[in-house]
Formats: structure tokens, C-alpha cells, sequence
RNA sequence: GCGGGUGUGGUGAAAUUGGUAGACACGCUAGACUUAGGAUCUAGUGCCGCAAGGUGUGGGGGUUCGAGUCCCUCCACCCGCACCA
């Protein structure tokens, strides 16, 4: 029988289905392991083979898991909420819903073709009413709580109003947007509006005038991890600082747990890191600085208090609240042209460009409050509104940047620390000694941080006082294909949660998806839903990407309850996610969003578990080669011209080398024309290296949605290529369709090979060419089970010591790879143990049965057929890992390398419990040893049992 | 600039605690078979050398009987963050 992948992988993936082979109980005796891989956006473009990496990867260690004795859960589902299948609605004129339900499908046949053991009964769609419910539900819960941090937990709306009640302000010590100070009477004398604007302060998702990154080119506003170096991560469109009324959730409140609770966690350091730095915890002090002439006290930063005596000069942001009040009326000049000069940088500009100094005068003094010193008031766009508190004093002598602008507008600078003990140390390391510091004089650094801190708090000019860089994510979109909120308006404007029995607040119908004027949501449109018949009004906003993906792990534990987000019972089996596989790029995004919502859930008593994620792996991603495609044409005077340059202008892409190949328009090739697409468009979706420097025609022109528009007339000119490898992706031509490659090889061999290419966290580029080998490696181990005539032929035979050792070296290996998630080292293991039986010509039951199931979670189909070959009834899924003997792996003897002064000259077999000294004696004694050693003197063998002997001479 | 990572044959890579560097594949070379295939099998394949031998894990230095692995230093590339007070 030959090995014919495609019909036997066919023919198991019906039976699974039919038996419900992975489906997955929550009632069971066995331990319990959740496996999640990081559900996709379904887009229009489909699965990749980079895509499949960690799904392979997670599919394999579930079906161990479950090999191994445990109730695994291992679903998938889909975040189909989103911006692509809007502006595709707004571009073609498609419901999101249709487009969103055609991409689903073909992603389902895509990752069907991949022989994964998914629960499907379990499946989420972030996008049906039945799922957003609860995402809905849980965004009420977050409004409808505060954070209370005395008790470091979130706590009821109406236990805070019952606080202010009683207390008013009093003793609270809250999460908020800023504090307010009030008595119970001031409280119960507001009226509801006023009342509603305190509780928006406390709030954990909260509405608030904030500055927020406004896309202009996408209608909306993005979260700080959706924007990337100023531009949109989606779509790469500018970004700008603009205040908006939005809705935020506060999850700074938990920025402390979210940073201690991630030592509890098995994720990379790296991984760690990021959510570390992008938390930014420091710990300084608050100070408050007089205004000379003033009542008013300026509020700053700092985590160098002890460089309070080098302060010569202060800065704040230039959107700082005080900045209009400080401003004299002879800097009135200055400050207005700066503060003209900001608003007309971009984002962009500004991240950019970090060299400039640039500022005013704002003709205001602050008095130092430890040697009463007028101290000037600048402002800058290098100290930023957003961190600490938009102010800083700034010590020249012992910050870079502090130093730079009191050089560019002549300030005074004043050392402070004598660092001459420290010749290595930079302008910004904490040591020296203390100089022109009052009392802090000859103090280390350290220590005179200490002492500042103390001298503020016993001075009460401020306190010590820890900063954290997270800021609260921005919760509004002003899209369509987002979840409504379930948040409702008086014509006073004050806001009210819709009730629970009215939820979903379903997404009413459209027919145009494009952004309503004045920077709404194109649901502000459809008055009559935002009007509702009982007076009070919708919000008009939807909720971002983030919103749905914070939670799905958990909506698998009970996928399809009605009552609840997951059934308590569901939810207290499965606890948390054992094994999470995913990209880096959700590394603050996704991941923090779904810490802070489970903490939350957690702090309710939802949840039993503090962190949602145990274990992180992070899978690589699988590059492609990038063709790069440039024209050039000969001038009379001999240069050559870059006719694409100016195309390359047109895109707005500055390096011409980096244009993807499928501008080109080549009407002609030589004599063969096959390359060329019926427009006489050639997409280099493979290089050959004939092409470069043929001589061709070409015309200009920009390719768009498929379609070549040619500008400009015929030239000739000469091709030329560059390749890099890069990001797979239909805009370079450089997809490869897993589809195709299973077609042909079949899924089992697709998912070998996607391991075997190397460690699952690299980032390695796509090259079909070694599947070969995997392939290869298939019909030879497919062949161990059949004879020259093509009959199954597994004995009953009683295998040899040898094949067994086989066996069991393999068992030991395997195992101890998978549990290290080194799978490519897997499939070596396989390839050497049938290397070896194809050797032995063995093909003997009691080898076969135990190698079949463990090689069973790599090629699932396979394993299953051969498996029943073998006379079993019921699927190899739902057996037993194969058990490890040890006793079979024991040696005899053991092949010592024997190196003279650590070169390995030749081996030399020894009985496994040789004495040392006999090796040693022997060792020495040798023939082919001797030789090296003639006219030295042996000074010292070391014997390394069952490792190496090692003869030092001199 | 800061933080993290990586550097090993022509290529993807392996080497789990310091102990025979290059497993397993791709590719290449030679050969066998042939119902001529995108098939299979055999042998070889780090580099220099006919060989003995030498040499070799980005460069330089160190620790050690012994270093791809540990320490110092420099270089290159990749990823993340970036005026964070």
C-alpha cells in the first residue's frame, strides 16, 4: 500500500468529526489543561503558512496533554470585530457582517486542511450579539466599579456613594482622574449631572475630555499601543493629539499588580520586560514649588530630589494647565509663537525629532522651596503633559536634556555632584558625592535622595510618591463594527448603564459604514436608533478591537451559556490558561488589556485565578522573501535613470529599491511571454535569475485593487532586482497558501515541516525546498509497516535488545523536547529512530505500537491509519503516551574520546562500570596514545566516566 | 540613546549540567537501478592538505585539564521602547 497522504487524512478528519474525537468535557476525573492559541482576525487575504506555526505548535502539545492523561481544552474561535472589514464595507459597500462571515469560512477550511484537534463546539465570534453580550456585560461591570486602594481592589459604584454620603472625600483613597476634595453636604447638594461627572472621575471605564490619537485618514481615535512611531499600526496613516470626549478605562489603577503579579507568570524575560517598561514604575518625589506673585503652587516630578539645589530653572508642558496664567504680558509674545509652533508638529515630527531644543520663557518665577531661589519658568515640548505631572524642575548639571536647553538659551548651571570618584559613571548615574547642596553636602547620592525625601515630608512641601508611564486606554472608536455600548444619556446628559436584561444592545443596520462629520461614529447617523422612543439617547461610539479579545479564553471554558460570561462551575475547573502560543506583537497590547479585565473579573470574585495566562510561548514569525523590483533605462549620455524613482515618489515610498515587484509593467520579455499575466503585468511572485538586466518595455504606472493603470508612454529600460527577507504578505506577492503545500505534500507533512524548520520562537523566512526531506522521512517511515508487495507486515516477533533500545531512546527524547517546546528536535529524533529500524528492516508490533503513538501529535493522520492497520477499533488520539523503560537504554560499554592537552586523538571502548584507574592505566597504554606522547611526560589523566578522557602532557 | 535577543558549514539547524562541534535535513559530488521520476538506493561532503596533519562556532583577550557553552571587551544584525523627569 502506498503512502497517498491526501486520502487518508480525509478519510480520519470525517471520522474525528463523526466520533467527536477532541471534543472536550468540563466534568472530569483527569487533571485539567488548557491550551489557547491566540485567536485570528479572519482578513480577507486568508491563512498564510507563517499563520499556522504556533497553531501546529499548540495542536501538537494539546494532543500530548492529552496523551498524557489530561482534560484538555483546546478551542478556537475568531476576533472579527474590526477596522479592515469596515473600510472594505466603506470601499466595496459589503456588510462587515458578510465579509466577516466569508472570511470565517475560508479560514475554517484553511485550519480544517491543518489536522488540528480544536473543540469547535466551543468556537467565539467576538461579532454575534450572543458573545458581545457578555463583552458588553463585563464593560457595565467596569463602569459600574471603582478602585479602591486601601483595599487594592475594585469596588461597587454604590459603596462609593454611600463613602461620599458619609464621608464625602474624606479618607478615600481612590484610582480617579483627579482629585476632588469635598464634604457629604457638598455631595448631596450637586445635582444629578454634577453627581454623575464625580462618578466619571472614579469610574474604572470612565467618559472624559482627554488628548487622545486622532486618525484622520481612519475617522477614529486609537489606543497609545495602536500607534506606532506616530503612524497607525493598521494602515500606517497619520496620527495627531487632539482632546476628544472619549471613553477610557482605567487600568492604571492596576498598574501595580500588573507589574508584580508578572514574577508569578512562565513568560519569556523579554516578554516580561515589555510589560515592565511599557508600565514604567518609578519612584521619585512629588514637590510643590510657590509662583512668585501667585497663590497657586506648581506640581512636580521627580526621582532626583536630591538635586533640588542644581534646580536653576523649571519647564512645563506646553498644554499645561497653568501655562496661560504664568505668562506675563511682555512673554505673552514668545509663548503664543511657540505654543503655535507645537500645534503644527505633528506626532510624527515630534517623535522623530528629539535632537532640537526648542522653548520659551514664560516670564513666571517658582521659588525653591529649600533655598527660596528664583527659579524661571520655561516651557517646552520635551517635557510632556502626559507624564508625572506635566512639570519638572530641571537640574542642567545632572540631566542630558536639562543640560542642552540651559546651554541653547543661557542658563545657569550648578554642579551639584562630585563624580571624580567615579571616572566611567554618565551625567545620569546615581553616585558621587553631594556638592553645593546645603545639607546634603558630602552626602553620597543614594543617601542624599533619602534625606531630600525625608526634608520634603517633614517640611510638607510634598511626598514621596510613586509614577507609572501606562497610561489608561482610550475605549472609544468611532467606528461601526465595534460592540455598542450599553450606556445611555438624559438630555442633561447624564449617563446610565442599560440593564442586563436588555442586553445585547444588538448593532443596528446600515447601509453606509463612512464616519459621521465632527469626528463621530457613523451610528450618529441613524438618529432613530440614537433617539430612543423613551427620551433618553444612545452612545454613538463603539468599542475597540481590544474589547473582545480581553476575555475570549474565558467564554471557552462554557461557550455557550446564556446565563452568564462562563458558568461559575466551568470557570473554577478550567481556572486559568496553562499554555498560551502567540505573536510578540500583542506583548502590551492584548496582553495587558486581558491581565487588567481578568484581575478585575478576579477583584468581583468571578474568577479564582489572579493572572489569566501561566505560560507564554511566543512562535516566531515565518518571513518570506521580499523581491524587489527596479527599472532602469539607458541615457544617451550613458546613466542609467530610474523610471521608477518617480513611481516610487507617487507611493510615497522613499527607497525606489524597496518597491514591490508588481509595478512593473513588462509588455515584453525576450520570446517568452509566460510570465506574463493576461494585462501583460508581471508579479513577480518568483524570481528568476534570467530576469535580471533583460532588457524590456515598460510603461509607468500605479497597480491598485488588482488592477494596472499604465501612465505615461512605452520606455525602454532594464530590470533589475533586490531581494530581502521580510513580512509575508499579499502586497509583496510573497504569500504562500498552506493550502497548496498540503495539496501537495499533505497536512501531516506540513505540520513536520513547520516544526522541523528550526526552534519555534525564531523568526525564520519560508523555503519550501527542505520539505522534501520531511516528506521523505514520511513514506520511509509509512514503509516500515509494509512489505515489497506493498502488504502490511507487522510482526508479533519478539523485537531485539537493539529495538528496543531504539524505541525507548526515542521515547526518552521526544518527551523531554516536547516538554521543552523543542520540536524541531522531535522530528530529527523520529527521522534517526526509523533511519535506524529501516536499517534492522524491523517492523515488529511491540516497536511500532508505542513508536505510532508518539509520533501521534505531530502527524495525526498518518499515526491514525497505520494505527488501525494494526487491528485497533477506536482512535490512537484517545490512547495512552507510550511508557518509558529505562532499563533498555542501559549501556555496557561506553566509547571514551581519549584528547591529549583537550584534542580528541581517537576512541576507545571501555565496560560501562570500568574502574577510572583502569581507564586510565589502559588509556595510557594505548598504541595510537604512545605515539603522541613520545619525549613528554604524562602529567595528570583525567577520567570523566561515561563522558571523556582527557591526558594532560608537558 | 535605553532594554532584550541573535551571531556555528553552501543552506535550515543540533549540541539539555563546561566534556568527541556540525546530529537531523536541504543542497552538492560520485555511483547503482530504472517501467526516465518532483522516484529509490549506496558512498562522500566544515575549511586547507595527496597524505600525515593542521585548522575551525562574529573579532580580540581571559578562566579551566578541557569553552559554541562561563567572564571581560569590541563588531554586526534583529526586535521592543524612546525627550518618561
Amino acid at each position: 500500500m502506498d503512502y497517498r497522504p491526501r486520502d487518508i487524512e480525509k478519510k480520519w478528519k470525517t471520522y474525528w468529526e463523526d466520533q467527536d474525537v477532541y471534543k472536550v468535557s468540563n466534568q472530569s476525573d483527569k487533571p485539567k489543561y488548557y491550551v489557547l492559541d491566540m485567536f485570528p482576525y479572519p482578513s480577507g487575504s486568508g491563512l498564510h503558512v507563517g499563520h499556522p506555526l504556533g497553531y501546529i505548535a499548540s495542536d501538537i502539545f494539546a494532543r500530548y496533554k492529552r496523551l498524557r492523561g489530561f482534560n484538555v481544552l483546546h478551542p478556537m474561535g475568531y476576533d472579527a470585530f474590526g477596522l479592515p472589514a469596515e473600510q472594505y464595507a466603506i470601499q466595496m459597500g459589503v456588510h462587515p457582517a458578510k465579509s466577516t462571515a466569508e472570511n470565517i469560512a475560508r479560514y475554517r477550511s484553511q485550519l480544517d486542511n491543518l489536522g488540528f484537534s480544536f473543540d469547535w463546539s466551543r468556537e467565539v465570534n467576538t461579532s454575534k450579539p450572543s458573545y458581545y453580550k457578555w463583552t458588553q456585560w463585563i464593560f457595565l461591570q467596569l463602569f459600574q466599579h471603582w478602585y479602591d486602594q486601601e483595599q487594592a481592589k475594585a469596588r461597587s459604584i454604590e459603596a462609593l456613594i454611600a463613602h461620599f454620603d458619609a464621608h464625602g472625600t474624606e479618607g478615600l483613597k481612590a484610582a480617579c482622574s483627579e482629585e476632588l476634595s469635598f464634604d457629604s453636604a457638598a455631595w448631596s447638594a450637586m445635582d444629578a449631572k454634577a453627581k454623575d461627572d464625580v462618578l466619571m472621575n472614579y469610574r474604572l471605564a470612565y467618559k472624559k475630555q482627554t488628548f487622545v490619537n486622532w486618525c484622520e485618514a481612519l475617522g477614529t481615535v486609537l489606543a497609545n499601543d495602536e500607534v506606532k512611531d506616530g503612524l497607525s499600526e493598521r494602515g500606517g496613516h497619520p496620527v495627531e493629539r487632539r482632546p476628544m470626549l472619549q471613553w477610557s478605562l482605567r487600568i492604571t489603577a492596576y498598574a501595580e499588580r500588573l507589574l508584580s503579579d508578572l514574577d508569578t507568570l512562565e513568560w519569556s524575560d523579554a516578554m516580561k520586560k515589555m510589560q515592565a517598561n511599557w508600565i514604567g514604575k518609578s519612584i521619585g518625589a512629588q514637590m510643590f514649588f510657590d509662583l512668585e506673585g501667585s497663590d497657586e503652587k506648581l506640581e512636580i516630578f521627580t526621582t532626583r530630589p536630591d538635586t533640588i539645589f542644581g534646580a536653576t530653572f523649571m519647564v512645563v508642558a506646553p498644554e499645561h494647565d497653568l501655562v496661560a496664567e504664568l505668562t506675563t504680558a511682555e512673554q505673552k509674545g514668545d509663548i503664543d509663537k511657540y505654543l503655535d509652533y507645537v500645534n503644527t508638529r505633528s506626532e510624527r515630527e515630534r517623535m522623530s525629532d528629539v535632537k532640537t531644543v526648542t522653548g520659551a520663557f514664560t516670564g513666571a518665577y517658582a521659588i525653591n522651596p529649600f533655598n527660596k531661589e528664583r527659579v524661571p519658568i520655561w516651557i517646552s515640548e520635551y517635557v510632556l503633559k502626559d507624564y508625572g505631572t506635566g512639570a519638572i524642575m530641571a537640574v542642567p548639571a545632572d540631566d542630558e536634556r536639562d543640560r542642552r536647553f540651559a546651554e541653547k538659551f543661557g542658563l545657569p548651571i550648578i554642579d551639584i555632584i562630585d563624580k571624580s570618584a567615579h571616572p566611567g559613571a554618565t551625567i545620569e548615574d546615581k553616585v558621587g558625592t553631594m556638592i553645593n547642596s546645603d545639607f546634603l553636602n558630602g552626602m553620597e547620592v543614594l543617601d542624599a535622595i533619602q534625606a531630600t525625601l525625608d526634608a520634603i515630608e517633614q517640611r510638607k512641601i510634598g511626598k514621596k510618591q510613586i509614577n507609572y508611564k501606562l497610561r489608561d486606554a482610550i475605549y472609544s472608536r468611532q467606528r461601526y463594527w465595534g460592540e455598542p455600548f450599553p450606556v445611555i444619556y438624559d438630555a442633561a446628559g447624564v449617563s446610565y448603564p442599560l440593564k442586563e436584561e436588555d442586553l445585547p444592545l444588538e448593532l443596528p443596520e446600515l447601509d453606509d459604514f463612512k464616519p459621521a462629520s465632527g469626528g463621530k461614529s457613523p451610528l450618529a447617523r441613524k438618529t432613530e436608533w440614537v433617539n430612543r422612543p423613551d427620551g433618553f439617547f444612545h452612545e454613538t461610539d463603539t468599542m475597540p478591537g481590544f474589547a473582545g479579545s480581553s476575555w475570549y479564553y474565558l467564554r471557552y471554558m462554557d461557550a455557550t451559556n446564556a446565563e452568564t460570561f462562563a458558568g461559575q462551575e466551568a470557570i473554577n475547573y478550567w481556572r486559568d490558561v496553562d499554555l498560551y502560543v502567540g505573536g510578540t506583537e500583542h506583548a502590551v497590547g492584548h496582553l495587558m488589556y486581558a491581565r487588567v479585565w481578568h484581575k478585575f473579573l478576579y477583584d468581583l470574585g468571578h474568577l479564582p485565578t489572579i493572572e489569566p495566562f501561566q505560560k507564554l510561548i511566543n512562535q516566531g514569525m515565518i518571513q518570506g522573501v521580499i523581491e524587489y523590483l527596479y527599472l532602469s533605462k539607458e541615457k544617451k549620455d550613458g546613466q542609467s535613470q530610474f523610471v521608477c524613482a518617480k513611481l516610487a515618489e507617487e507611493r510615497g515610498i522613499e527607497d525606489f529599491a524597496r518597491m514591490p515587484v508588481y509595478v512593473a509593467y513588462v509588455a515584453d520579455y525576450g520570446t517568452d511571454n509566460s510570465h506574463l499575466n493576461a494585462e501583460g503585468i508581471r508579479q513577480f511572485t518568483e524570481w528568476r535569475p534570467e530576469f535580471e538586466g533583460a532588457a524590456f518595455e515598460c510603461v509607468e504606472g500605479t497597480y491598485q485593487n488588482g488592477v494596472f493603470q499604465p501612465k505615461g508612454e512605452q520606455t525602454e529600460g532594464r530590470l533589475h532586482t533586490k531581494s530581502e527577507v521580510g513580512k509575508m504578505s499579499k502586497r509583496y506577492f510573497n504569500v504562500i497558501n498552506p493550502d497548496d503545500v498540503v495539496e501537495r505534500y499533505g497536512s501531516d507533512c506540513f505540520r513536520l515541516y513547520e516544526m522541523f524548520l528550526g526552534p519555534i520562537e525564531q523568526a525564520k523566512p519560508w523555503d519550501t525546498k527542505g520539505i522534501d526531506g520531511v516528506s521523505r522521512f514520511l513514506r520511509k517511515f509509512w514503509a516500515l509497516f509494509f512489505d515489497g508487495q506493498g502488504d502490511f507486515h507487522c510482526s508479533d516477533e519478539e523485537p531485539t535488545k537493539a529495538e528496543f533500545k531504539i524505541l525507548h531512546k526515542t521515547i526518552k527524547k521526544v518527551t523531554e523536547d516536547i516538554e521543552r517546546f523543542s520540536f524541531n528536535t522531535c522530528v530529527s529524533a523520529f527521522m534517526v529512530a526509523t533511519n535506524e529500524l529501516s536499517k534492522l528492516k524491523s517492523s515488529k508490533k511491540q516497536i511500532m505500537n508505542p513508536m505510532l503513538r508518539l509520533i501521534a501529535p505531530f502527524a495525526p493522520h498518518m499515526s491514525e491509519e497505520l494505527w488501525h492497520q494494526l487491528g485497533h477499533e477506536t482512535s490512537i488520539h484517545l490512547t495512552e503516551y507510550p511508557a518509558l523503560n529505562e532499563e533498555y537504554l542501559k549501556e555496557d560499554a561506553f566509547t571514551y574520546p581519549i584528547a591529549i592537552n583537550g584534542k580528541t586523538r581517537l576512541t576507545m571502548e571501555f565496560p560501562a562500570d570500568a574502574a577510572k584507574e583502569t581507564i586510565e592505566k589502559e588509556a595510557v597504554a594505548l598504541e595510537g596514545i604512545q605515539k603522541w606522547l613520545e619525549g613528554k611526560t604524562v602529567r595528570k589523566v583525567i577520567v570523566v566516566p561515561k563522558r571523556m578522557i582527557n591526558i594532560v602532557v608537558g
